[in-house]
DNA sequence: CTTTTCACAAACCGATCGGTCTTAAATGAG
DNA sequence: CTCATTTAAGACCGATCGGTTTGTGAAAAG
């Protein structure tokens, strides 16, 4: 029983590093197979369509992001300590990558906007997970008076993201962190505004 | 003369608002040519290859961007000016979008990672002149006095596109041009403290 | 050790891929 | 109106697509 589960969670691993860089729907099999060494037969034992494994293949990266954004909140209590933890997650960014190819939600964004409806859901619902962990810093920082009571959370958080995930493809389009860097420079002073 | 020219045009513009949407890479032949209602020696009489139609679709993108981009800026002369002028074009983005599918840009910044070089160079390029744009104004303005004389073109610049950028994206992901209206709102301010 | 189950390779399938080529019709110059 | 040129249809090509089936060696259960 432990075998085959082992493979399939390899096949996973190794397909979403690969998808995230080159595409979740627009990825061959053939290239599949090639990344995990493995033929069709012992492909499509695990999985029953090249969807069922991109889509898992994504969940898989999404975990793999969160995983690394919730270490960089252990501890903090404060919602301002809480909002500079996660700067500086994407500052860290480049030496730390939870995984090559840039933001998977983004990338599924893109690719499965008015193309591929169940990766657009999925990119949709990931980033409402996302969006969520921010606006509850910034909504309880604003209930224990840290945070000033005349803004938005939401907006607020809309606008932390864009930043962020704008700063994620100029990096990756560039091949250069510096432009990440800058808008966390920013962003930091944007965040001590915040403050009640 | 003028015939085929004329086709070959009319393939470059209705490929592009496809592609934009769909991918430039991704997408087949056999759906250029149902958009176009062109069989292939129609379309292969004009392109010696569908990567050839692609990128020179993504060019046509990017012109129809500039052009309106180019609109809003028209008669404005301080840099303050100009500034708004730009988060205003983008204002009205959802209304009056030069194309459909978001950022030809960013698109292509996502699916040629890592996958399609021609097409990550082209929106390498691309982006390099977008971002000219901004560092002229912002640059024209501090030698001016009309900016304050503390910050880097550079910096701004990349702050202000990322935001930008993600806004929409995420505008595009929700189907929601709400995300690119606050965007805009907190960008606003911030070129406020750009002042002199 | 035997037997049964499982994992995987490899051959195979029809459909579709990007691209070519031939041919007939539309076009435009003289 | 004639005739050379251009345009585009559509049959055709080998390669590759996603997916299925079959056979076999390895693992696991008794």
């Amino acid at each position: 029983m432990a075998k085959g589960e082992e493979t399939r969670q390899r096949i996973i691993e190794q397909a979403a590093t690969y998808l995230n860089q080159r595409g979740y729907f627009s990825t061959a099999v053939s290239e599949i197979m090639a990344v995990t060494g493995l033929q069709k037969g012992g492909i499509y034992n695990h999985f029953s369509s090249k969807e069922e494994l991109a889509l898992e293949a994504f969940d898989y990266a999404i975990e793999l992001v969160s995983r690394k954004f919730a270490e960089a909140l252990q501890g903090k209590v404060s919602a301002m300590d809480r909002l500079t933890a996660v700067l500086g997650y994407f500052r860290g960014y480049s030496d730390d990558i939870p995984i090559p190819g840039g933001c998977p939600i983004m990338n599924c964004a893109i690719e499965g906007d008015d193309a591929h409806p169940a990766l657009r859901d999925k990119a949709r619902q990931a980033m409402d997970r996302f969006r969520n962990t921010f606006v509850r810093i910034i909504a309880k920082g604003m209930a224990q008076g840290e945070i000033r009571p005349d803004i938005n959370p939401d907006a607020v958080t809309t606008f932390l993201i864009s930043a962020l995930e704008g700063s994620v493809m100029l990096s990756n389009l560039y091949k250069d962190p510096t432009h990440a860097r800058r808008v966390i420079d920013q962003l930091s002073q944007y965040v001590q505004t915040l403050k009640a």
